[in-house]
DNA sequence: CAGTTGTGAGCGAGCGCTCGGTCATAATAG
DNA sequence: CTATTATGACCGAGCGCTCGCTCACAACTG
């Protein structure tokens, strides 16, 4: 999981630069872990603290709360599925088999990041509303990355059953499916195999564009 | 929102069974209101108690945690929806325009129960591992309904597209579709909508099913 | 040495939950 | 009918404890 810029709003009491940068991370890793386990709430600076190898002084050192933490941890999340998906992106070409690449990545993205993706859906709420509000434009970004690749294949002529009005709802639909692998995977895992969800799946969404 | 058998299940002091269905009632639409508002973790038992007009000490002869108060805020929530959509698929008949029909509603059902869906994405995790596993047999059975009504037309020889293995898939697309609307109404709500989101998702959900 | 980083005992607010008790009403006794 | 006892719903002060966070000091670095 790679940094931010959006992380550089976190105030801190260190100078070093790097420091906070490595110490940071190191803390955001240790937390993710824990709020994964055993939710926001339930877990204790101390805890996060022990697991980073630190103490809770040195903590609220890199840190101004324990929402801080949580929020570089929801940030460092998209960035991560957002840099998966870019990438799918620029191997791409055009037309229905990109699309479906694209999702393939995609899926595979949520699949790996499963538990990190169910977090931010429960915890989004516990972090302070100006921040909410960042974790939803970096879900929108991610949004728009398939916007991106649907208006490309309209553009390009195939696909004409889609409208220009709809792409953006069919975007959500798209990254909304990924998502239902890891919010649902106490059922689907138990049903398909992630090649056979994202195979039907694709199946569905190309339908679903077409004609 | 009405009772469920299933309440039956969390002990109390009280010998009047129905004074404990009112008393439970009144608290569980008390502590819903607050848990939508603030968390469930930020809510205190002091104040659920003192808006449903009681008593902690009051509180705790009904319920014996705090858990169990969110359980059955869950359980009322879920009668709810399936109360809804079942009552859609009575009216309906079978065909095309019969799914378009309970879509419509159980659409609408979720529009209407936006912050108790919500509550279950955020707070299911926050429940004693016996009782998610009841929380999500409960969304197993709404989905079950869905396979009904797609079954129903997948035998009647309309929609011949969809195979017999990917209609539980198709299934949980159009429940989860639902709850899309409530958790990206964020977004949704200011460029679609309740029709218009209807409309297009179901024009969606049926291509997906065609050919 | 000064400047920076690390530490953990300690603080006090606030939590879920208990428990001894009150009081209106119901049951029983005389 | 009155007097007595039993019942059970209701109450809230307070217990034991945990939490996020601070701060005085120690350790390290250059």
């Amino acid at each position: 999981m790679q940094d931010t810029i959006r992380t550089k709003d976190i105030p801190t009491q260190v100078k070093d630069p790097d420091l906070v940068k490595r110490r940071r991370r190191q803390i955001a890793d240790a937390a993710v872990q824990l709020f994964i386990e055993k939710g926001f709430h339930k877990t204790t600076t101390r805890q996060i603290a022990r697991a980073a190898g630190s103490s809770i002084g040195s903590l609220y050192e890199y840190f101004t709360s324990k929402e801080d933490i949580l929020y570089m941890v929801c940030e460092s999340i998209h960035a991560e599925v957002e840099r998966g998906v870019t990438e799918a992106m620029s191997r791409a070409t055009v037309g229905r088999e990109a699309l479906a690449g694209v999702i393939r990545e995609y899926f595979t993205v949520c699949h790996r990041m499963s538990d990190f993706i169910l977090l931010i859906y429960q915890e989004t709420q516990s972090l302070p509303t100006q921040w909410q509000k960042r974790v939803l434009e970096n879900e929108l970004r991610i949004c728009g990355l398939f916007v991106e690749v649907l208006a490309r294949i309209a553009a390009s002529g195939e696909l004409q059953g889609i409208q220009e009005q709809h792409i953006e709802l069919a975007a959500h639909d798209i990254v909304v499916l990924g998502h239902m692998w890891t919010f649902r995977r106490w059922y689907l895992s138990r049903h398909y195999s992630l090649d056979d969800y994202i195979d039907q799946q694709t199946t569905f969404i190309l339908k679903m564009c077409s004609q």
